[in-house]
DNA sequence: TTTATATGCAATATATATATTTCATAATGC
DNA sequence: GCATTATGAAATATATATATTGCATATAAA
């Protein structure tokens, strides 16, 4: 599940914990969805891309091909 | 959760069965994610994005102010 | 050298997405 | 009338997202 949430997050001057603080989840949360090893919900998807004024096609999109 | 996927199934003329077995779920989980009763995961998002050929932000986009 | 900050990771616990099965109902065609 | 299809819903089981806690490391500042 590779996104784009480190360098959104990052452009932004947000560390994880104060993202993860913003989302309402935990400094690990935010850490396992940067390293790609989680497959968030989409409410969270959705919380991330409001903290860091992105859309879910610009944070999250993965074209068919590239999915697994 | 509410979201377009009903919408963007009929428009695809696909019945839940069929949306399921695209994406891999049961039917009882479109039912459910098609009710606004689930929050899905993202991996779940791209696939319904994949069967009806539409975009995360156009199936599941919710403005901040309308979430919850 | 110490202290604080930022991040990664591992173990266990909990909440919830999803599966499975079953039943109900409405619509359609025979 | 009966059979089939499409959908909704409920009950229980399972998988996994997320929380919690704790520890390790690197960096920067004092």
């Amino acid at each position: 599940m590779k996104n784009n949430v480190k360098m959104a997050r990052i452009q932004m001057n947000l560390t994880q914990q104060q993202l993860a603080e913003k989302t309402g989840v935990t400094r690990q949360t935010v850490s396992l969805i940067e390293k790609g090893k989680y497959n968030p919900s989409l409410k969270l998807c959705l919380d991330i891309c409001y903290a860091v004024n992105k859309s879910l096609n610009e944070l999250f999109w993965i074209d068919k091909e590239d999915l697994q």
